[in-house]
Parts: structure tokens; sequence; C-alpha cells
DNA sequence: AATGAATGAGGGTTCATTCAT
DNA sequence: TATGAATGAACCCTCATTCAT
């Protein structure tokens, strides 16, 4: 009985172990970039020593590889849901899709990751090209879906949905670099949920017919 | 001819180095990051060795602050000249300031650096404020000066002018950021004439009276 | 047989290495100065790479302290001892604890601290003031002690004791650098041992009452 | 009139270079070591730029022969004439030589070179032969000399004369190190006349028939 | 599966030396 | 003769990666 308790703790232990190093390593990335953060740190952070790491992944690009793309499809799924189990009409569409995009915000993990993609990008190519198929065209997709929708069902009036793409979502990744770089060195702290207020505002009357 | 490229190169004189040293860094440090970024290779496309760099700068680190300062103030002194030097309606000076920041998308060399700030801003916390306190909040209170005037006035409707501050530039800095990391990966090239036009619209219906 | 060397490689552990690197440092820096000897040498001689001395050392300026300090007290302990042990007459002692100290002379390792500290005491006061405190200090007051004791008992002429000391120790001091540096170029090899009895009858002419 | 005295000035200023510059090159090989000394350090002591030392010295080592040869000999035909000039008492000989010896103690440029030399003899092989031969040998010689004059005349005891050179300059060089090495350290600074004197009595005592 | 001692290639930095002026 | 900008080899140090245990 004994024996199996270990078994079971130690299998779990192992599972656990990839999520593990692989939180710890998007911890590290974000605070400091890919090229600065060490696997010494990682290792620490994660609990385990630099060599176990090597258990995992094969190297440390493989390990940034793995952090970028394990963290973002959940949300991204989740953001498609929102609009796809519905037959709203698009503001309403917009607005909670927006809304859910800026619960991302404040989220320590996950929040930084675009910083990660715009200091790196550069650098791993093929990173850049799995997040923009992934994340940027799915988000993309989704959002110009909607104004689309909108504009045939004369809820928006005629606007260049690729352009306006930028228009609504940009705000939120500016709060969300803001949130990280720049508070610490404002007066005050930036009001995610006024900002989100005031722009949903702008883009309605913006968009109105 | 090869007397004549060594007086030339001769006939460089030390004010002529820094620029040219910096320049090279800034393109260097865009495309790699800074850490990833070696001084061999500033030191080879400032046509000079990795020790000249050292007559120049105490190290890298000073170098990259350098690289920041250095090419930044000019941008922002032209900026508020736009504004300062007219007492236009404030829809037309917002226009004449978003088309004036637009340029700054394409360029090469300047255009690098939101990415550098973004990736390092981190590392170099002393970098954050510098380019917080003399790009950022100068750039901020050109903007919220002129949607005050325009609420002031009664050409803009009653808005949160600190939180519409990011619906106003956020699409330019993505946009910035979009033409060096994504535009590679997608069908087509970003159409930055039509984005400012189709923004500057979006701004101008969700903000009028 | 292969097999074999690589387990005595792997068998020396963390606390073997310290000690195997601190005496491949010492004769290093014997020989060629702290400056112009390289971590490389070092690490070849200690049969590790360079790379593994930080893993014990945090540089070249502490791995050079340990070298001096951990060098040193077994050999000042020793001295103590020999006169602490005993209630001898004073002429005795000293010629015991002289002959203790002429034993260094011929040592390889040890005998080059000396020429280190007059080398670099200038570059590393710390290092000056630790040699001082440790070794000098402690050296010089065993030697006036006995001196003073030899005085009281009427077994001395009444003599400055603190500049005696130089008188005193000086000769071997000087014969072992002079064992270093010149005796290849000489004639004839030191003789060590007529030294000392020569300069030891010197000694008991000299001050006997 | 006035080209003639720039020419007699220019003159002058290029015969007082070599001087200048060994003179500087003393002082900061004295304080830092042969390593550690950066030729810029001596350009600027020396009142020049680096490359004009290279106008008068091949190289940084050419240099510290230079150094090390031109400072000594002067000293040297000082204390051979001390000597050869008068038929005294070896006694009294001796007396004069050690004193004349005990002036350089202080003399901040020539009695930077013992330690020079003590540092740097196992780098420069060559140095170390010339300084044998011209400065160790002779002086050697010289007091041998006066000791074998001594016991033949019957003022000094049967000693052995080899040895005891040792046990009579020995203390001066000592005496010289810790003047520039540890006397900042002591509580009280080096009584260099006490120790002549005190010295000066031991020998004398010694060294009696 | 996990460790952690060891490696070694690579980069930042220094500085003796050169050379056009 | 003197300068001082420029060079490049050499060295310290870091850290991703390996591997015996």
């Amino acid at each position: 009985m004994a024996a199996d308790t270990q078994a079971t703790r130690w299998r779990r232990r192992k599972d656990a172990r990839t999520p593990e190093i692989i939180e710890a390593a998007l911890e590290c990335f974000g605070e400091r970039g890919f090229a600065a953060c060490r696997l010494d740190d990682i290792a620490r952070r994660a609990g385990v020593t630099k060599g176990t790491i090597y258990l995992y992944f094969p190297n440390k690009e493989e390990l940034f590889k793995a952090v970028i793309s394990r963290s973002l499809v959940p949300r991204i799924v989740a953001g498609e849901q929102v609009v796809a189990a519905s037959d709203l009409p698009a503001p309403v569409q917009l607005e909670r899709l927006l809304l859910t995009l800026a619960e991302i915000i404040p989220s320590s993990t996950v929040g930084a990751i675009p910083k990660l993609i715009i200091a790196e990008a550069g650098n791993f190519p093929e990173i850049a090209r799995f997040y923009f198929d992934e994340v940027i065209s799915r988000g993309r997709r989704l959002i110009t879906g909607i104004l689309r929708r909108g504009i045939a069902r004369g809820e928006f009036r005629e606007i260049d949905v690729d352009a306006t793409f930028f228009s609504v979502v940009a705000p939120l990744i500016v709060a969300l670099l803001w949130k990280r770089l720049f508070e610490v060195h404002d007066d005050a702290a930036l009001d995610t949920a006024a900002l989100c207020r005031s722009h949903l505002q702008l883009l309605m009357h913006g968009m109105a017919p």
C-alpha cells in the first residue's frame, strides 16, 4: 500500500514536471527575455536541477517554443467559443470578446507572452510563424468575422475591416505591455476597466451606421 | 583608388564615428535584441573593429543607452512642434499628429526602437524610465492636450482622455510592430495609409459630440 | 584501464577539487605572478578546464586570496607551537625557531608565497593586510617575545628588539628569494644549512651580554 | 633668435624624453608591477602619448629592461668608490657602506627596483641575469672583500664570508621592501636609522674576534 | 528519473602595438 | 618628432549542454 502510494506520487510528480517547467520558464523568459534568462534560473523556479530540464526538452530553444505554443491554445479556443456559441448582435459579440481578451491583461503568466513574441520573433521565425498562424490569424478571423456580420446586418457602417481590426485590438495589447513595462514609472496605475469601457464606447460610436 | 579609400577612411574623425556606431548598433539591436547582438556584428556594420567601439562607449550597456536616447529626441520635438505651431481645431491637430507619427512606422532605423524598448525595458529599468519620461509622457501630454482642448471647444464629446489616449495611439504602435514581425507571414502587406485613414475616421466618428 | 582512469577521475569529488586548484594556482602564480598567470594554465595543471575553476571560486582575484590565506596558517601555527611548548633558554628557542623557518626555504609550494606577496601586495591591499596580520605580525610577536625573554633572563644584552627582529629573520627571507631568483645564475648553489649555522653564530655572538 | 631658442628648447626636450619616460615607467612599474602597469599610465605620467614611447623603446619589455639597467649603475659605482678610495679598517668600511646603502631605502625611485626584480625575475631571466651580474655580484664582491680583509687583518673573527654576506645585507633589503609594502599596515613607522644602528652593532659584536 | 560536476565554445573587455597624419 | 585613432590578439568569465552516478 505504501508502495502503491509512492508509485502514484511519483507518477503524478513525473506527469507534473512538464507543465511545471513550462510555467517556470514562462515566468523567467517573460521577466528577462530569452537570451538573458538562464536555465539555472528556470530550474530553480521549477524546483529541479538544470540537468532535469534536458530530460523533458532537447534544448533551450525547444523549451521556448513549448512555452509559447502550449500556453496559448486554450485562450484562443475560449475566444472562439464565445463567438461561435451564440447568435447575438455583432456589437454584443464584440463587447464580450474584448472583455474576455481584457482578462488576459493582468494574468501574470500568459500576459507575458506578447512581450516575449515581440522581443524574439526576429530571432525565432518559426515561433513567429506559429504564433501568427495559431493566435493572431485566428484572432483576426474572429474579429473581422464579427465586423463583417455587423456590417451585413446593418449594425455597423461600411468600414475597412482589415484596418479596423487594428483599431479594435491594439489598445488592449498596448495596455497589456504598458502594465508590465511602464505602469511602475507612471503616477497612477492603469485602470484597465475604464480603458475597456472607454474603448468600447469609442468603437460603438465610431462604427455605428 | 585604394589611396582614396584610405584617405576617406582616415578623414572620418572622431565625431563621425559616434553616430556611425550608434546607427550600426541600432540596426543590430533592432534585429536581434540586446543580448543576442554581438559587438563584433555591430563593429563590422560600422566598418570598424570591436576594440574601436570601446574608444567611444565604455561598454555594451552604455552603447545601448546611447542608441535609445540619441535616436529619439528629434522625433519628439518634431511632434511637439506640429501641435504647438498652430491653433487649428483639435480634430485637425489630431489628424496631423497621427499622420506625422505614422511616418515613423516604415522608418527602418527609429522604427526599431519600440520593439527594443518592449524587449529590454525589464532588463534596463533606467532605459525604461528614460523612454517613459522623454517619449511616452511627452507624447501622452501632446495627445491628451489635444483631446482636452477638443472637448473644451465642443469638438469632441466628453470622453475619458487618459483611456482614450490608448485608443488613439495603440493602433499605430501595433502597426509598427506588425510591419517588422508579422507582415512577412501575412498574405498581404499592411496598408499603413489605409489603416491611418480608417483609424482616423473611427476616432472622429467615435469622439464626435 | 580507461574505465579505471575514468572512475578515478569521477571519484574526485568536490572536496578534493578545491585544494587541487589552489595547489595548481599557487604554483602558477608563484612562477609567473598574478597578472601573467592565465586561468587556462592553472586549470590545465589542476587537471580540469577553465570553467571548472569558476565552480569553486567566483573569480581570479578570489582564487588568489584563497591561495594566500589557505597556504599559510598551518606554518604559523607550527612556529608558535615550537615556542609555546617549551621553557628552554631564549637562545635555544631562537635557534629552533629559525631552523624551523629555514625548512620552508626549499619548499616548492609555500616557499613561493613571499615572492608573490612582495609582487602583488601593492595591487591587493586586502591581501597585504591579511598577510601582515596573520603571518608577519604573529611571526614578529614570536621573535620579539623570545628576544625580550632572553634580555630579561640575562641571556641577551640590552638590544632594540624591534630593530633586531629584522636582523634575525631577514637573511632567511632573502635566502628564500635568492633560491628562486638568482641561484640559477650563481656559480654555486646556496648552502642553506651553512647560512643558518653562520647566521645563528653571528646572532649569538652579537647578542651575547 | 626665436628660432634658435625654439631649436634649443626642442633639442633639450628631445634629449630629455628618454630619462623622463624611464622615470615615469619606473614609478609606474614600481607601483603596480610590470603586467598591471599600462603604457597609457606611463605615457600620461611622462607627459606624452602612448605612441611616443614607441619612438624611444621598441616595446614594453625593452622599456622595462631600460628601467632596470639605467637606474642602477650609478649607485653601484658610488658604493665601489666608497670602498676603493680608502684604506680604512674593515669595520669602518663596512659601516660606511651600509649607511650608503641605507640611503636608498627611502628613495622613491630607485628603491622600487628590488621589489620589481623580485616580482619579475621569473618572467624576465635576461633581466635577472643582468641584475645579478651588475648589481648583486658587484655588491657581494664589495662586501665579501671587506669581510676578507677584516679577517686577514684580525679585525673580524674567522667567519663564512659567503654566508655572512646574507646576514649583512638582508636586513636592509627587507627594510626596503617593508617600507613599501607593510609600513602602512603597522602601528609605527619603521625607524630606518635605529635599524641601521642596531644592525651594525649586532654585526660588530657578532664578528668581533 | 534525477542529479550536479564538468565541459568548452563564445562573448565582452583590455591593452600593447601600429600607422596615417 | 609627436599624435591618437584604430587594430586584433588574448584573456576573463558565462552558461548551454553533457554524462557518470
